[in-house]
DNA sequence: GTCTATAGCCGGATAGAC
DNA sequence: GTCTATCCGGCTATAGAC
C-alpha cells in the first residue's frame, strides 16, 4: 500500500542520515546502508533512483522545517536583544542537539555541488541568517550586519563542531563544549560590537 | 639514486596535495594520483606504503614549517595590541593563500580519526593558538582566553571558508571574502571583547 | 624505480523471480 | 516491494620482468 511505501522510505532515511553525517556521500555504500535499514541494496533502488538522489533526499529530510523551528524559536517578546539572546541560545541548542544536521552542513561546505551549497544555503542558512541580521539592524543600524550575522552562525557552528579536535590544545575544558557556555560566549561577542540604538552608551558586558 | 628517488617522493606529495585538498582522502584514488604524477599506480607503492600513509604524509608535508612560520609571522615590536593585529592579519592572509592547507584542516575536522586529529591540532593549531592565547592574556588578564583565541582562529577559517555558500545569501558582496576585510572583522570583534591591562576604558573601534 | 599484468574485493546499478 | 544473482567497472595492493 501507499502507507507501507511511504515508511519504508522515510526509514530508509532516517537510517541514512547518521551515516552520511559521519562519514560524507563517498565513505558510505548502498551495501552499508542496505544493511542498516535491514533490505537488499536492491530494493533501496525501488524507492531512490540512484545514490545521489538519495543523498540529496536525506539533506531534503534532514533540513526540512529547520527554517521554521528557527522562525518559531524568536517569540517576538522582549527587547531586539533579549530577541537575540534568546534566537542565539536556541541555535547553539538546536545544533548540538541534532549532530546529524550539523555535520551535513560541515560536510557539504567542503563536499558540496554548486546545487547542494544552494540548497543549504536557502533550506538551512537563510532563516537564521535573516532573523540574526534583522535583529543586529534593530539594535544599530550602523553594526556591520552582514560580517557580524555570519561570524555568529559560524561560531555557533564551530564551537560545537571542533570540541574533538579543541581538547588537544592546553587548557581544554570539557565545559567549553557546552552550549549554554559557547551560546553566552557568542552573546558576549555580539554584545560588545553592537551600540543600542536609542542612545545608551556602549557597555561591556562582564565576563562572568 | 638518493637525490631521484627523494624528489620523485616530494613530486608525489605535491601532486597529491591539491586532490586530497579538493576531494577529500576517499574522493582520490591511487589511479588518480598516478596520473596527475606521470607514473603508474604501482610505482607510487615504492614510495608510500599504502594510501593511508601516503596521505598522512601529505598532511605532515603541508603542515610542517607552518608552525615556525606562524611564529615568525610575529615581531616583537610594538604593543601587544599591535601584535596581535599583525598576527590576526598574517594567519588570515596566509590561510587565504594557502587554499590546500585550509582544505585539509578542515577535511580533518570532519573525517580525520583520533590520530590524525592530534596531528592537525599539534602541528597547525597549536602555534597559533599558543601565540593569539599569550598575546589576549597579555592585553586583558581577565578576558575568557580561551574561548576568545578560539574564537578568532575559526573565525578566520571560516570566514575563508565559506565563501562559496555565503553568496547565496541577501548582501553578500564579493569583498567579504578580502583577506584585509576578514582580519579587520575579526581584530575587531576581539578589540571589542578585551580591556587593556592599563586602566583604559574599553573604546569601541569604529566601524569605518 | 618503473613498468605491465593481475589478484581479489567492493562499488553502483540492473534483471527477473516471487 | 523485496529478494537473489549478477554485470561490470574501479578500487587497493602485489608479483615479477626490466
Amino acid at each position: 500500500m501507499k502507507d507501507t511505501e511511504i515508511n519504508t522510505r522515510i526509514h530508509i532515511l532516517d537510517e541514512a542520515t547518521p551515516l552520511f553525517a559521519a562519514q560524507g556521500y563517498n565513505g558510505v555504500s548502498m551495501r552499508d546502508l542496505s544493511k542498516a535499514v535491514g533490505i537488499s541494496a536492491a530494493a533501496l533502488y525501488h524507492h531512490f533512483s540512484d545514490k545521489r538522489t538519495l543523498y540529496l533526499e536525506v539533506m531534503k529530510h534532514s533540513f526540512v522545517d529547520k527554517a521554521t523551528a528557527f522562525a518559531r524559536s524568536v517569540t517576538n517578546a522582549g527587547t531586539a536583544i533579549e530577541q537575540l539572546e534568546d534566537f542565539i541560545k536556541g541555535f547553539t541548542l538546536m545544533v548540538n542537539k541534532d549532530q546529524n544536521f550539523r555535520a551535513l552542513v560541515m560536510w557539504e561546505l567542503l563536499d558540496g555541488d554548486e546545487a547542494r551549497l544552494k540548497l543549504v544555503a536557502e533550506e538551512v542558512l537563510l532563516e537564521p541568517f535573516k532573523m540574526v541580521y534583522a535583529l543586529i539592524q534593530d539594535i544599530d543600524p550602523e553594526a556591520d550586519h552582514y560580517m557580524l550575522t555570519i561570524s555568529s552562525i559560524w561560531l555557533v557552528l564551530s564551537h560545537s563542531t571542533t570540541a574533538p579536535i579543541c581538547q588537544y590544545l592546553p587548557g581544554w575544558e570539557t565545559s567549553y563544549s557546552n552550549p549554554s557556555v559557547i551560546s553566552a560566549h557568542v552573546i558576549q561577542l555580539l554584545k560588545n560590537n553592537i551600540n543600542p540604538a536609542v542612545g545608551v552608551a556602549n557597555e561591556r558586558v562582564p565576563k562572568k
